[in-house]
DNA sequence: GTGGTCTAGACCACA
DNA sequence: GTGGTCTAGACCACG
């Protein structure tokens, strides 16, 4: 389920953040299910414990788990919504790329193949 | 014409690379133009020289500029081409931030119509 | 009666602990009074019976309450003098709380209001 | 200037973030105030750096400070107003308190007195 | 020098 | 078993 890069820049327990709420927001990780524990998840991506207790702060900071102490963590109710406005900047971010490349070149008609590839491979499993 | 942001989390050397990249493939920058001075960068940006230097050195590393020791530093002619390398780098990382949102929920009509957006308001100025 | 939120930071026993307490101040619970039995706690409030017992512990070594093997337990005779004590520290907690505010700027005034806000509407019953 | 209870039940690094906003709110650390450096409250509190650390990432995540890596934390511009909200919150939280109060058989007048203690007493230095 | 991240391993309270 | 806190000490990028 999870994998982290330690070669990444982008710090282990952002990883682990990132691909936390990607789990939500694909309907892997549904409201009131628990997460894994902090040792298991740990031990499963030779991790240290202290590196998990960071992401699990960070995703309770952000409303997306709550952690009841000597039970486990679970995701939260308003997780979902509180993801949707996540979405919501991530697409104004994108848009505001585009627009970068549209001031580099790149064509209206590149970028809307681009989509068009995005959402018929989409089927198909994606490599990540 | 630059702007350092103190406070992001993107190091200032690098906000000076990329914004440098943004004004070559924007054709504010041309094949030839003479980039400003460390020393009126570092003024006029409050920025401590070292760090300006350093984004000289990342831009030479990366073959956009060359300096003429005693003169200054001036854009590539080959700055555009090493450019259009780094333009497609962004189209696949745009793709891969849509494939996520993709899975988040967001519809291909929604997309188009972001991509509409961007490049009907092109003509207007964008307030960066 | 009782309700526990288990989302909460402060520990269910406690949580249980505190609320009893309040229950005798406010003389909803009285000397001699039988409090629910461990089982029927642990059923109603869907909390693990060792949780509730921890808490029964802890009211006994206050001297809040006695338990009688085989019956039950039972409000102490004690109980309110016991509690005087804490009422009086739960002062003190207080006090200190509102020197705080007072060295971040909130008047005597505003203080006064205050308690004037809740003596006033005392007549009332507060939703808890 | 700071200083830490080890025999606390409140962590230490939650000790420094209380601490912190109490500065801010006497007007002991005013915006753009630069806080003292992670090392050297290790040190002079004898905690780990980890410890701090945690505390800055608080703090941070409440916007009451903000930190520049390789440069040093610095109160933010909106701390008092971010503060302000807390205050409000910690008035609401007292008045709760003392309707307990109230029902445990507290009256009016001792609430009274409470409070000119707390403000005849103000001038002279506080034994936290 | 600074803040940020991470490992290794410990102890605690809680359920 | 769980999450939460802490120490000791390391490495990194940045200015």
């Amino acid at each position: 389920m999870y994998h982290v890069d330690a070669m990444s820049r982008v710090p282990v327990y952002e990883q682990i953040v990132e691909q936390t709420e990607k789990f939500i927001l694909a309907g892997i990780l549904n409201p009131g299910d628990k997460i894994p524990s902090v040792r298991n998840l740990s031990i499963e991506l030779s991790v240290n414990p202290n590196t998990i207790q960071k992401s699990i702060l960070e995703l309770d900071r952000r409303g997306l788990i709550f952690s009841v102490p000597g039970k486990g963590c679970y995701v939260a109710e308003e997780a979902r919504t509180a993801l949707s406005a996540v979405k919501r900047k991530k697409m104004a971010e994108i848009k505001d790329e585009i627009k970068e490349l549209a001031l580099a070149g790149v064509t209206k008609e590149e970028m809307i193949e681009l989509i068009e590839e995005v959402f018929t491979k989409k089927e198909e499993k994606e490599n990540d």
